[in-house]
DNA sequence: GAATAAAATGCAATCGATTGTAATAAATAA
DNA sequence: TTATTTATTACAATCGATTGCATTTTATTC
């Protein structure tokens, strides 16, 4: 038997009062007794009522719920993320409605006007890595609700975002290969059209030139970043006869230095190789894998705080300036060379 | 400068026709002359318009939005079957509705509560550890609204879920191992609230006794199953004199693994060693584990298809009968004796 | 006890879309 | 041309909670 929710109205009517004395004493409201007050609580709770919600958002026009778009639910990394998100959102009585865009702009696209369909307070966005530009956020931002990007940002704009400073990182990461002696290094990356790809080529282009090095486009690999192009660039590597490898993800870089090694490469020795993210996977692969530490919790974390200050405080988004994560290099036995 | 959304009213101002017109106009109804339609599509899409969603589930009295709950959400396995879940749910046009219970009852409850007051159409859930039983999903089931378990299932009553035969997998995983020499297999496994650990270690007590090898407590470790437990693990194996693991997860296989090697043993040769999942992890390690399959993308679209047929026919859910998923073993090096 | 102030409660409009029914306009038949 | 049918469009109530303002009840003062 499937009975009716309770309303304000059903309580009005069992304790012979109006329906705005219930919504005031609910939220015990000064204008009434405070012995109405629980009366009107009290039987609240017994019939089980429960305020709903759409009416409440309808009359306030505005919600307590936070969206995000990212490109793909099913990655450790934003697993991080989303859950660093959560616990902020959910204990500051927000709901999290979450959507992915598989990579493409226009399911994207159709994200941004669910999101706006459900009228979020506020929306997080992590970028398809085919997203060229943002105008698709537009309406959204001029109806005053926050958006709030991290890791994949847009380029060009100053949109507010929290990113890490991934050419510094790029860079590092290189110049740490280089001083251990690698002097052909393959960098495995993903999708130029992205920030965070293009960004870490760039920095390894920079440290190459700081070390004098040729740069080399065939030693640039750009694929999707699975378990499958790590396998496969394995054997790219070999051919170019390269000696040191950066890889833009970890579990790709796992994968790789896996093949190397079953192609009966000897790593460090022979090649050094180094990942990114800090998965869990790079703690446990063997030798360990030298890698950037980027704590997708913390940035969940922060990117959730910061939008639900601008929500609270009403300030407008777009004056903040933009937040960049420190990433400490990782150095682990994958990329040092014994002496 | 902040516009506010265009309603149907605009519209109908605009055009000089009453809401009403407007609304059936926006949907094709064929009660409004095809000229119109056309002013009043053409108009809306100018304006920009978008329905408030808020207004339509009040009117209606139900959503299109699915809630979901898990344990945590920062888990490869469970971003997989998240992942799988809003391919189908979106695709259906669904939103989705996400919150996590971080393994404590009394926060899945809120968030039951959190999904009713919500509306949601349905419930996706797999349980907190410490969720002994489950009247809390009462008040939302009497109102119609599905509830389908998956992975973590509520014991005892017959509540719908989709699961795999746990207890057939350990007892599948432990025969393997006893197949391959071993006689003191260790058992690490996590909460025994949980059915799954539970009937894992049901399965792993059953091929004991049936190859007639002696079960010891003392050979059970409880812990939370992480990275870290996974080496603490390893020393207490070493202490026991074990020549076999079983791992209820492939994380801290992989990690228990790890140290186990640091430690001088050689896998397989002095320990045989299976996980659960067949994480990614599972794959690049060396030796690569011997794991269950354990299918989360697959599973996420199963639950979410059944899920949306209960809520499209509107047949009872609790009149289907439990699903069940295959989970085949995969042999792999880490468990293999060298004749 | 009447007048006034203060406290408690009720009325009614509102948020935006939906839908049964009434009203009007257009088309057809007589 | 008038009557009748059919195609369009409009009206108004509804979903459930909120809130400014009016009204009633209770408390205080003279």
């Amino acid at each position: 038997m499937i009975n009716k929710p309770v309303t304000i109205y059903d309580i009005a009517k069992k304790l012979n009062l109006a329906p705005s004395t219930i919504s005031r004493g609910l939220k015990r409201h000064s204008s009434v007794s405070h012995r109405t007050q629980e009366r009107i609580i009290k039987t609240a709770e017994e019939m089980g009522y429960r305020a709903n919600t759409f009416a409440i958002n309808l009359r306030n026009r505005k919600t307590s719920t936070i969206g995000i778009i990212v490109p793909k639910l099913n990655s450790y990394f934003m697993s991080q993320v989303i859950a660093g998100i959560e616990g902020v959102v959910n204990n500051a009585g927000y709901t999290l409605l979450i959507s992915q865009s598989l990579e493409d702009v226009s399911k994207e696209i159709i994200n941004v006007q669910t999101m706006f369909d459900n009228r979020v307070a506020g929306l997080l966005v992590s970028l398809a890595e085919n997203t060229k530009e943002t105008s698709h956020f537009n309406r959204i931002q001029k109806q005053g609700i926050p958006v709030l990007f991290f890791d994949r940002t847009p380029m060009g704009n100053d949109l507010p975002a929290i990113t890490i400073n991934n050419e510094s990182a790029g860079y590092k990461v290189t110049k740490h290969l280089i001083e251990q002696g690698a002097k052909r290094i393959v960098h495995i990356t993903g999708n130029q059209l992205s920030n965070v790809y293009r960004e870490r080529l760039a920095g390894y282009r920079r440290a190459l030139q700081e070390f004098k090095l040729p740069f080399d486009t065939q030693n640039v690999l750009i694929n999707d970043l699975s378990e499958q192009a790590g396998i496969d660039a394995a054997h790219s590597i070999i051919k170019l006869m390269a000696d040191g490898v950066f890889v833009a993800n970890d579990h790709c870089a796992a994968s790789c230095m896996h093949e190397l090694k079953h192609s009966g490469k000897k790593i460090p020795e022979d090649i050094v190789i180094a990942g990114f993210n800090n998965d869990m996977i790079s703690r446990i692969v063997d030798p360990a894998l030298t890698t950037v530490d980027y704590p997708g919790f913390q940035m969940g974390e922060l990117a959730a705080k910061n939008l639900l200050a601008h929500i609270a405080e009403r300030i407008d988004i777009n004056l903040t300036s933009n937040i960049i994560l420190k990433t400490p290099l990782l150095i682990r036995a994958s990329s040092v060379r014994k002496i």
